[in-house]
DNA sequence: CGTGAGTTTGAACCGGATCAATTAAGGTGG
DNA sequence: CCACCTTAATTGATCCGGTTCAAACTCACG
């Protein structure tokens, strides 16, 4: 393999990941556990359920999604991955993973043997600290897609939806108003428990109202203002719309 | 206060809690940053959101419910926590609680110090993993209801949820088929996405089945195996279920 | 080019929400 | 201990948001 490995030193994510406040010989002992494999098309899946639990992952580059799948098959998005997310906690539990992790799109990632990274997590107290921030950073996510799923209809779940993303790339340097969607609109209305037409509907109406434009995966986010008015759950905003809009 | 600590070597939850695999020694460590204060009253919280974060708990006896609550005043349970389950790992992520976590009845707890628990956990490596397989584990009781909320129907997250806190009560030495609900049919509403109304039909309609015997709280689940059968997303019941029962 | 996956839009249908009314059960104070 | 009051639960009737089915359209790619 004739990759040349990114430390994390040198990387421009090392301030959302894991390295955040970490320096000299503790960042250093950290980059040695580190694994980089060569990139991965779209499709590909780092792990499946029942795979052995041997690594956590971070994204490097690309973007992934994580779901489970039913006994008949039925497969629910847990979450869209962007450089800098980890992914893979799911199988710390048992012993092995739950999810399936597949790329949408070409994407390269670090990998860290878990062990390896529980024992410097014993040695560097500011390690320790980051890896369960992460780790409840995403039940945090998960949670906010439990409001979501739970009692938001269709309108404020597509809202929510673009806000997130336009905030998680904000986060990583990209514009929050102009940006492309690495995800179909499947997989949108996967994640958010709408049907594809659902999406696409919500994403017209969007546009009608000139708050966003949408042209496939090409979004502008016009009035994000709006959109946040949007997924506000009260009544409020719903009887102002009304009048304004009937 | 006059309250006898109940030390995790005595207590019948060690196999299910943070102390499996933990003996002697290293015991100690953990017994001694545990505090227990006295039990709360139904309807009492042990954090809000945004309070600062100091403690995990575990659910010692009794039930807790946790909750998101939206700037409207909306809100969507989380979780329902029995003896043995951590309560607070929200808090890890920025430092301030984000859920609320209410007390369904008369409930005791013990409380963690998580600063001291992280100490302990870079000397204790058992305790580490065991710590980190509890947080992992909340992942994927997240990751269940998103599949439940996103994917399934009425029927079948009644059916899920019963099965749950069925298997979880047996779990701790209870009977599966026949327990009390610790939680009013509007919380089950809540946790699952549901109306009260349809929540309250699908028990009748289970009971209609035989499939098990309601009468309020008070459940006999009589066909546990027709439950499972309900639960999974495929096709082939439904059309049995068309065929036998139309 | 042509082909197929992804997207958009329209029309009909249905599962679960909502509204409304009744019943049951604790809980409280006389 | 009982009458009263409040909260929880059940059941029926109606309504609506989102699904499903169907068809047209667009674009990337071999």
């Amino acid at each position: 393999m004739d990759l040349v490995k990114v430390l994390c030193s040198d990387c421009r994510l090392r301030n959302l990941c894991l390295p955040l406040g970490l320096a000299g010989k503790e960042l250093k002992q950290l980059e040695e556990i580190v694994k980089q494999p060569r990139p991965l098309q779209r499709g590909q899946r780092l792990y499946l359920p029942g795979d052995k639990f041997h690594y956590l992952f971070i994204v490097r580059s690309g973007t992934m999604k994580t779901y489970t799948t039913t006994s008949s098959g039925q497969q629910q998005i847990i979450g869209f991955h962007l450089p800098g997310e980890l992914v893979g906690l799911d199988g710390v539990s048992d012993g092995n993973y739950t999810c399936t992790a597949e790329t949408m799109e070409m994407t390269s990632v670090c990998e860290l043997p878990f062990t390896k990274l529980e024992n410097v997590m014993g040695q560097v107290r500011v390690l320790q600290r980051q890896v369960h921030r992460l780790m409840s950073k995403e039940l945090l996510t998960d949670q906010q897609l439990l409001l979501q799923l739970g009692k938001m209809n269709a309108e404020q779940r597509v809202a929510a939806f673009l806000l997130n993303i336009s905030c998680r790339f904000h986060l990583r340097g990209f514009s929050a108003s102009e940006f492309h969607l690495p995800m179909t609109r499947s997989d949108i209305g996967n994640y958010l428990g709408l049907a594809v037409e659902t999406v696409s509907r919500q994403f017209s109406h969007f546009q009608e109202m000139a708050v966003v434009k949408v042209s496939r995966k090409h979004i502008i986010i016009q009035k994000p203002e709006f959109l946040r008015l949007i997924t506000n759950l009260d009544g409020k905003y719903q009887q102002e719309k009304e009048a304004t809009h009937c």
